[in-house]
DNA sequence: CTTATAAGTGAAAAACATTTTCAATTAAGT
DNA sequence: ACTTAATTGAAAATGTTTTTCACTTATAAG
């Protein structure tokens, strides 16, 4: 079940962090929001109803909402990163290289292969980036 | 076995792109070099051959080796991208987050895990990144 | 309910990485 | 040598993210 923004507000106050009207508003979109989102695409949604909002307060929230683990950031090489409200626990990522939409899955099966590597390379391995790039349903037609 | 300088310039020729003195440049530092590096890095040491190049033509020069699969490219969250000569064929990378070291290694097995991610999401999936990041050898103490 | 204060805000500027533009140069074929 | 399309590089443009700093405010203490 996703989390509330009541949930991710009180996550955040528990941090020591003040709950700021701006802040609500990023937590707002971000839970009602099923895509991964660009802080500039998230930007115009949330100046919808504050409109008064800075980006670069959008920019500091997402950081530290990523921070807290509460939602997930996507680097995609080049354009600019997305985040969304993070599912439970560890999963990867789906990109459409045409129109950028992101599906989530969560099984990888990475531990022997991590293990492995960690011996040979003499890496103290603290995580995995693993992603598939392909073209959606969507955009599979032409070009 | 690693290719010559003269063998990608033989191949860019073929290609139907021109030889001149500043492709020549790139391709012999990235022959080389054998760390991934960024293009400002790249340039820097391009420079010492051939002062007058640009840093435009490098970044030219690195897409074109690029677009013709023989170099490497990685991007790094944020960070700007490396690229490095290509091993033969399809690899990946393991990267260390305190002093940026990539290696290389081969295998990894997710054929099975594509096959069914395309079934279950209808995307037809043409690619792949798998990256470990973690801390190499020499960045283990402290911190 | 004040008050104090550390945290938070946002406009603007800076910092980067990368791309575009365009006039001048040059590799390569005839 | 001549021609010409490809290439170059300085500068400007773009786009994203970070930093700065004076001002504002949430929160807790009194
Ligand atoms: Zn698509
Ligand atoms: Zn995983
Ligand atoms: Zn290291
Ligand atoms: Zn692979």
């Amino acid at each position: 079940m996703r989390p509330s923004a009541k949930k991710i507000a009180s996550l955040l106050s528990q941090k020591g962090h003040k709950l700021t009207a701006q802040r609500r508003a990023v937590i707002d979109v971000v839970v009602n929001s099923r895509e991964h989102l660009a802080p500039a695409a998230l930007y115009e949604r949330v100046r919808r109803a504050h409109p008064a909002i800075g980006l670069v307060t959008v920019y500091r929230t997402l950081e530290m909402l990523h921070e807290l683990g509460l939602i997930c950031r996507v680097h995609r090489g080049g354009k600019s990163r997305t985040y969304t409200l993070a599912p439970s626990g560890h999963h990867h990522h789906l990109v459409c290289t045409e129109c950028g939409i992101v599906a989530d899955f969560t099984d990888c099966d990475l531990e022997v292969l991590q293990q492995r590597l960690s011996q040979e390379t003499g890496f103290k391995i603290e995580g995995h980036l693993l992603q598939f790039v392909g073209h959606c349903r969507n955009c599979q037609g032409g070009t």
